[in-house]
DNA sequence: ATAACATATGAACAGATAAACATATATACA
DNA sequence: TGTATATATGTTTATCTGTTCATATGTTAT
C-alpha cells in the first residue's frame, strides 16, 4: 500500500509541471552535456579553441597539461560534439564544433560576474 | 632546466590565446556553475521550478526521489545562487532566482536537440 | 627499416559526489 | 507542554571521474 501523498501545491499546477517536464531520458542526456562544462581543465581548452584551432600538445602546453591529459579530455569533449578533429600529417587539429559552446559558456560567465 | 617547449601553432596566436584567457579563478568558479546543472536530479528540479515555486515536500514527490535527497540538492542550488527560497509558516517555498538558469539550460536543449 | 615525433589507449589510483540513513531544528496546533 | 509536520544537517557508503603512468598506434623523414 503506498503512502497518501498530498501536496502543498494546487493539483492544477502539479498537472502542469508534469505535463511540461521533458522526458526523463532527454533530462539525462541534457545533465550529462553540462557535466562536460563542469571541468576547469575542459573549460580551459574550450576557451583557448574559441581563438584558434590547436593540435594536442599546443592545448597542452598553452595550459600547462600533460599530452595524455589534454588527449583523454579531448576525447570527452569530441564524443559530446563540442569539438571537431582535423587531420594534417602526424598532427590533428581541435576546433569547436558549433557556437552552441560560445553561448553556453558565455551565459554561464553572465551568471558567474554578476 | 626547463624543455625547449615547441608550438605547432604561430606565436602570435598562442599569444592571442594566453591574452583572452580570463583568469583561472574565473575558469574554476565557471565550472563549478555548470557541474551543478550536471547531474539529472538539479535539472528536474530547475525544470520542475520553470512553471511555478514548490515546496520542498513537493519537489520531492514530484520527482519521486526522498526529501533528505531534495533538500541536500536544493541546498547545492541556492548555494549557486540558481535558486532563492521563501518561507511561509513550516513551509518553504524554492523558485528560480533569475532567468540566466532558463538561458543556459536552453542553450543546452538546443545543442542535445539537433 | 629505423628513429623521432604526435597522439591515443588502457589500467590503476586518488579525490569528489550523490544517495541513504539517522537525527536535529523549527514551526504549528491541540 | 507535547505531538505532528516540514525541512535541514551529519555521516557513511558506493560510485564516478580526472590524472598519471606505461604503452600502443600512426606518421614522417633519413
Amino acid at each position: 500500500m503506498a503512502d497518501t501523498e498530498y501536496l502543498c501545491a494546487e493539483t492544477e499546477t502539479v498537472k502542469t509541471v508534469l505535463d511540461k517536464m521533458p522526458p526523463d531520458e532527454m533530462l539525462y542526456d541534457l545533465a550529462e552535456l553540462f557535466k562536460v562544462f563542469g571541468d576547469s581543465t575542459r573549460i580551459k581548452i574550450l576557451y583557448a579553441l574559441f581563438e584558434s584551432e590547436l593540435c594536442v600538445n599546443d592545448i597542452a602546453t598553452l595550459l600547462g597539461i600533460t599530452q595524455t591529459a589534454a588527449s583523454h579530455q579531448l576525447r570527452v569533449l569530441k564524443t559530446n560534439k563540442l569539438v571537431k578533429a582535423r587531420k594534417n600529417g602526424k598532427m590533428i587539429f581541435y576546433s569547436l564544433s558549433d557556437d552552441h559552446v560560445y553561448k553556453i559558456i558565455s551565459q554561464g560567465m553572465e551568471h558567474i560576474e554578476e
